[in-house]
DNA sequence: CATGAATGAGCTTTCATTCAT
DNA sequence: AATGAATGAAAGCTCATTCAT
């Protein structure tokens, strides 16, 4: 168990099937060769073919949540941080697909037990939007009879269906960034007080 | 197909199931055993375990389209039908936890070639998000510069998270309803025209 | 769950298979394919491999208690039930050779944790040896100083080495029934009390 | 065959593990764990899994025929022997219990294939038996009627069904040594002649 | 139409053995 | 000689599907 370079290989290889058969679809034996290991390999680094998973879920999560908190602090206010929250979540889709694709897909599909693994690192990336909004009602940016807790959950739906989407279809990188604008700036508009709209001309900004 | 009953017996039973375990982690035999029938029976009516799911989506969705597509014609225009969608959205996933759960999770998670079958009535409920899009930016209702095709997935993948989060946790009414207004509202804020704004004080009916 | 007979099959098949194979070198499908089903249809009948051996054991051995228990009220007193429990444990041997080998091999190789299953029929075996000798204790026919424990294993151990030895080589009825006497006159000559070789004139009624 | 001490190391770690788990049950890296060499080293001195088990037994095996041949030698008569080798083989049990399991369980358990490595130096113990049976016919002591080849047997499982039930219980000296006491005893007086009887007060002797 | 016992293909996982270092 | 990461064959078990009743 020394090689770290093989237990992120596994993992890329993982990534890969998982994100073209789905979960359940996929073959320990495929992964072992898109990994190019032997079957028994896998098992050196992973408990099990769930391990995998979770690991996958841990890892690459935790990573992206680190990219994208450092990626807010590039911003000053909760408007702008929701346009490059947008922008960030939706350029990990488009350059990472395949982890894209595992990371949104089976959180939802995974059974009762192992969702328990799973949303430790998916709710720490939600909360990550919470912030946001949170910050935003504080600064009076943002309305307060607006629920953090919904909101983020309302973003990162919009933004994770509209991945899946671009996945799916055409994968240009313009039609990415020309969703992210509109979406964030649907959400600002939305969100955003009477106060804030009468101050800065975001609408403008945002174009 | 004499038994009428039976075959929604079946997928019923599929349904609440499907919702509880995943397919993946669904048993025929147990589909049968909630239904009532020998395990033989369900191949009578389904051609195997995929067209049970395949059957459950076009049935019920199919259905479900065609309920909105009515609560719709309620409103006349596109704004208050953005909000009529939301609510109706999440209140049939209140009514029917189970087949709310399968629905919203099974889209995603299938394997390629089941896709094709299960994003037919998707796509249709997808397009009636689409058509309010349309029908507002023909109305002038809402701004021509969002994309519908992007717009009817960042509703909907809004609605879809919430509505997931709801099931897994209180499952109180009236949050559900809480939900409602404040995505539509916060949709309808985003995207209205300046000339809508000033002629409807929407904010206040949305209250 | 209906078959009777399936069981059974299946239950001698693995008697078989065991006895030529011993059970760690036994596959499952050998048992399927010597019983006539196939490898899917063991698993209706008993919850793993392990459960297949185990069932032997409690079925097998309680089935061979009942019947030596009655052959042993056949006699009445200890000495003469000792020659005929040596000849009935020898006749099941050379009756059934597969079941005794399974028996009497599984019952020491066996890990831990089935030792526990497994030791209790057997339990039940060896004390009604040990009943035979505290009965003759009581009765003035076998020296008090003898510990009936340490009896009942020296008796069952020298029969269970001769019957393994006998499977192994001639499986001449002759030898086995010549080998009963043999042991058992042995053990009656080495156990009985003084006044019971006076008495009784045994030597010459074993002959 | 340089380090004669790793050779050693690993038959005794061996020992240990089958002992414990048995044969099947053992996975390799364990013996090499406690012998404290790498699983690789282990080849370098064995053939295969089964050979680690066929040296063990050879060399062993082989040792302890040495010994008691040696131990025999100090009585002049054959039911002075008997007495001798009992309490020797018990003692050889209490000794060095890992080793007396395995060798016990195992020559019993292995497949036919290994069996005719085993058998060989398992013979010669029996002969070793065997041959005090012989001699003690000839000089007049033991009956004419008994077979050798079925008395050794009939010592031998004894002996060793005793010594398997002291290794799982109590493992107490004194209860080997009563054991032993008890065990030749009744062998002694079962297979000695009239003459011998009335010349030789031997039931005081072994009291 | 309905049944459910039987099927067997196919999966995950283990572990003795190898071999590059 | 020694190592231990890597191998991959092989086995137990599951479960969608079939078919005789």
């Amino acid at each position: 168990m020394k090689d770290e370079t093989k237990h992120q290989k596994i993992i890329q290889a993982a990534a890969k099937v998982f994100a073209e058969k789905g979960f359940y679809n996929s073959r320990v034996s495929e992964i072992a060769k898109e990994a190019n290991v032997a079957d028994g390999t896998i098992y050196l680094y992973f408990k099990n073919k769930d391990d995998i998973l979770i690991s996958l879920f841990e890892e690459e999560f935790g990573r992206i949540v680190e990219n994208i908190r450092k990626e807010l602090t590039r911003e000053i206010n909760a408007l702008d941080k929701i346009h490059r929250f947008a922008f960030a979540h939706l350029s990990i889709v488009s350059d990472t697909p395949h982890l894209a694709e595992v990371l949104g897909v089976e959180v939802r599909q995974s059974g009762k037990f192992m969702k328990e693994y799973i949303n430790r690192p998916f709710m720490e990336y939600l909360n990550l939007i919470r912030s946001i909004f949170v910050e935003g009602q504080e600064s009076g940016l943002i309305r307060k009879d607006l629920t953090p807790g919904v909101m983020k959950r309302a973003l990162f739906g919009a933004l994770d269906e509209m991945g899946r989407y671009w996945i799916l279809s055409s994968r240009k990188k313009h039609n990415v960034e020309e969703a992210a604008r509109q979406i964030s700036e649907v959400f600002i508009r939305g969100v955003m007080t009477e106060e804030a709209r009468n101050t800065f001309p975001w609408s403008e900004k945002t174009h």
